[in-house]
DNA sequence: CCAGTCACG
DNA sequence: ACGTACGTGACTGGA
């Protein structure tokens, strides 16, 4: 018999904290609930046992408890996200059929060791599942415990241990009633840690050896005197860290075989909780009972007839890499099952069908590279899944089927989510119009979907030389710099490692390390910075960041990217960012340097077809006017309708004074306050980006939200609204759900606050600027111009356009961008153009 | 596969 | 007292 038994408490500790949060659409919290099926499932499957026994806490005062009163005093109660979870996942696994076990005033790990103990006496063996390195005390010839830890689960049996500690499992009590366990208020000897502990243990065997030969050399005098001071400590120590074997439960192995429970209710649970993969992983797709056993009409593929009218659903099959085959679903008059195949598929798009799809930009692209414009493109799931739930990691059919509750109306083998695609697209329609958000994807996303397609298909032209010869540059200086380094440390190593930098700058050279990092001192740019004065090899290391960062990902990168046709082709990404912003892929051509006056030599190299130039136009201050439109401040919409420097006017207002004698460091301070207050920031980073005291920065900010008042009550209503409802709104209605205001956890609920602050106004920027990018792509076609839009940059357009259309391109951009809604301050786009990149910007 | 770092808006 | 600014993607080293 091969016993399991799980650590509950321990487990659902780790899957709590390991998974960041994860609700129900109505807000309850599941994450631990989540976490703690998957730890479960892959024991069953990796462990195989033959029976399965979760142990848990039952809290009253415990037998040690009245031994010691500070016993586990200082433990935090579990927070309440976690706690409601609870009994929810226990009613789970019992209807799962798993056997649970708790006794009154004994905690789990007496409920592992006893039921070790028993099932050794059976002739068995024991797995005893935990996070907690406490139990490896239990393990022997018949015990063993898999440790989880933050990164993998360990197998610890007793040879692992002897080579770990070099002792023998039983002697961890030892160890630890010598060292004491701050976490479990164990108070050990004072003075003495893991070190010593383990050291005296390995010598002497055993804490009553240790007194025995207290008089031995081997123990320092300050040792010998810590250890006589503290001997009653350690013998209640040793006391309160014996797991014990003899909890009142029942210890009979074969009780613990898995029951059937309840199928039909773990699925209904799973399905309330909105886990449906996981009744799949739980195999109860078929154990639950249906209401009526229907047959499903298996399907024929067909080949797509030459006409196809009325409403027709296509996607690709799922493929981990490269792209899986087409496939189109009709429901009316009957369900029909279609391939395609490419030269068919492009004259679908544009024809009298009616066609929702599952993912259109590839669509899209295939239309465009035929000649077409995809006008028999209506729908597409995906995006309205995105719109429906942005923060989602993947929008796929099939985990969406089951989100949504589709059931399928036929089956199909060779393409198995044709059966649900019909109904799922439906639904997304149904949950797009109830809250909303239809002409978000009618008007915008859709239609962007098509643009994106195209900048897609058209690329950046670069010059390849150029970016060659930068790259010889940069390697010749990284060379340089790489030797004076080297000289000055005085060895070798990895300088594209922190972990070896950090050696070399704070051990090997001595300096004084700033902040620590989890796995070892900070080096980044701000630590680096401030100990310039230290040692002029700081100089040497920062440039060599900065060469190598220019060398790697933008030359040797770009370089990679460039296609046949001499130009970049990247992917952008339209159901990635949380806000509604669009992302940019292989290469991300949307973080291009041009902070610096080295970095944006780059952008030099991105250039003009022959006989074109670039037209690049970029909003002002988009972010800010929309918080001023947003707000209803009248005091910020009248600095920007004065249309003088918004940083300077904020200054003047704030200390009110004339705008003319804001002096250069007031503007700075207004230019950091006018961003932060957009995030969220505090005091405490502002007093440190404006190097002033946090009184100086938490007075600044008080004079800030009262000259602005607006401004103060908006983010409060924001986060008021957003508690409310669970989710920020942008002025087009796109929605973010943020289940962390939920949270009990300080930092969680705070970091949603900052989101609930930001996200409306980052959200409706990129809201505007995709309607601006459809109008100005409609209109360049409209006007019969060649010219082309090639990329967008958050607030940023670049469009290449023929010498000839230039002067009109210039017009119909900035008018575009301007124009695209009425707020109550005043859009404005500055448009210039060049050759290159870094010129037309 | 994750952490650290750094590029952009 | 907490920890301290939002949103992205790419590269490198090291478990």
């Amino acid at each position: 018999m091969k016993l399991l038994v799980l650590d509950g408490n321990s487990l659902v500790n780790r899957a709590f904290f390991g998974i960041k949060v994860l609700t129900t659409k109505d807000g309850r919290y599941t994450n631990a609930i989540y976490g703690f099926q998957n730890i479960l499932l892959n024991l069953l499957a990796s462990q195989k046992p033959d029976a399965v026994a979760i142990a848990w806490d039952e809290k009253a005062p415990t037998f040690r408890h009245t031994a010691y009163d500070g016993y586990k005093a200082t433990r935090h109660g579990m927070p309440e996200e976690l706690a409601q979870q609870m009994p929810v996942l226990k009613e789970l696994l019992s209807d799962l059929g798993f056997v649970q076990v708790s006794k009154a005033g004994w905690e789990a790990d007496d409920i592992l060791g006893t039921l070790a103990a028993a099932c050794e006496k059976t002739g068995g063996t024991t797995l005893l599942a935990t996070g907690d390195r406490d139990s490896l005390q239990l393990v022997d010839s018949s015990t063993t415990v898999l440790l989880a830890t933050n990164k993998e689960t360990l197998t610890m049996d007793e040879d692992a241990i002897r080579e770990k500690y070099g002792i023998e499992p039983p002697q961890l009590i030892e160890v630890k009633s010598l060292m004491g366990d701050a976490s479990d208020n164990i108070p050990g000897v004072k003075g003495i840690g893991e070190k010593t502990a383990l050291s005296l243990v390995q010598k002497f065997g055993s804490l009553e050896n240790v007194y025995a030969n207290i008089e031995d050399k081997a123990i320092k005098p300050k040792q010998r005197e810590n250890l006589l001071a503290h001997r009653e400590d350690a013998q209640l120590s040793h006391m309160l860290g014996t797991i014990r074997r003899d909890a009142p439960i029942d210890t009979e192995p074969q009780n613990y075989l898995r029951k059937e429970g309840d199928p039909a209710a773990a699925a209904k649970l799973l399905a309330d909780l909105e886990m449906h993969k996981l009744v799949e992983r739980w195999g109860l797709k078929e154990g639950a009972p249906a209401a009526a056993v229907i047959e499903l009409p298996q399907l024929e593929v067909q080949p797509l007839p030459f006409l196809v009218s009325g409403r027709c659903y296509l996607a690709r099959t799922p493929s981990k890499d490269g792209n899986g085959a087409w496939y189109a679903v009709q429901l009316l008059p009957h369900p029909v099952v279609y391939s395609l195949e490419e030269s068919r598929l492009a004259a679908l798009l544009d024809s009298e069908a009616d066609l929702w799809a599952f993912d259109a930009k590839p669509l899209f692209r295939l239309a465009l590279e035929k000649g077409g414009v995809g006008s028999s493109l209506h729908f597409d799931g995906k995006l309205a899944a995105y719109l429906l739930n942005p923060s989602a990691s993947r929008y796929e059919v099939s985990s969406l089927a089951a989100e949504y509750g589709i059931s399928p109306a036929f089956t199909c083998k060779e393409y198995p989510d044709a059966a649900v695609l019909g109904p799922l697209c439906e639904a997304l329609h149904m949950h797009l119009e109830e809250q909303g958000m239809l002409r978000l994807h009618d008007e915008i996303e859709l239609p962007l979907a098509r643009v994106l397609a195209d900048m897609e298909r058209i690329g950046f032209a670069v010059d390849a030389d150029g970016i060659r010869a930068f790259g010889v540059e940069l390697t010749a200086s990284l060379q340089q710099l790489l030797e004076r380094i080297y000289n000055e440390v005085g060895y070798t190593f990895n300088l594209n490692s922190p972990k070896q930098l950090g050696e070399a700058l704070f051990e090997k050279l001595g300096l004084p390390p700033r902040k620590k990092t989890k796995s070892g001192y900070s080096t980044d740019a701000e630590t680096l910075e401030s100990l310039r004065p230290y040692s002029p090899v700081i100089d040497d290391i920062l440039q060599y960041r900065t060469y190598q960062k220019l060398n790697s990902t933008y030359v040797e990168g770009l370089l990679k990217a460039i296609g046949p046709d001499g130009r970049i082709h990247s992917t952008f990404i339209q159901t990635e960012a949380r806000t509604g912003r669009i992302s940019s892929t292989e290469p991300n051509l949307q973080n291009i340097p041009i902070r610096t006056e080295l970095g944006s030599r780059l952008r030099g190299f991105f250039v003009a077809a022959d006989g074109c130039d670039l037209v690049d136009a970029d909003y002002s201050q988009i972010e800010l006017r929309i918080l001023a439109h947003i707000t209803g401040d009248e005091a910020m919409q009248h600095a920007f309708q004065s249309g003088a420097d918004i940083h300077r006017s904020t200054a003047a207002k704030i200390y009110g004074i004339p705008p003319e004698e804001v002096t250069h460091d007031l503007r700075t301070s207004a230019k950091a306050i006018n961003f932060g207050i957009m995030y969220g920031k505090g005091a405490f980073s502002l007093s440190r980006d404006l190097n002033v005291p946090v009184k100086e920065a938490e007075a600044f900010l008080k004079t800030y939200l009262n000259t602005f008042p607006k401004v103060d009550g908006y983010m409060k209503d924001c986060i008021a609204q957003a508690k409310e409802t669970g989710y920020v709104s942008t002025l087009f209605g796109r929605r973010r759900p943020l289940p962390e205001l939920a949270s009990s956890n300080f930092q969680v609920r705070s970091s949603g606050e900052r989101m609930a602050r930001n996200t409306p106004i980052q959200g409706t920027a990129a809201d505007i600027i995709k309607l601006a990018m459809v109008h100005v792509w409609q209109s360049l076609r409209d006007e019969g111009l060649k010219a082309q839009l090639l990329l967008q940059v958050h607030d940023e357009l670049i469009v290449e356009a023929p010498i000839d259309e230039v002067e009109r391109v210039k017009q119909l951009l900035k008018e575009k961008m301007e124009q695209v809604v009425q707020y109550s301050v005043p859009l404005t786009a500055d448009v210039g153009t060049g050759k290159t990149w870094l010129e037309a910007h």
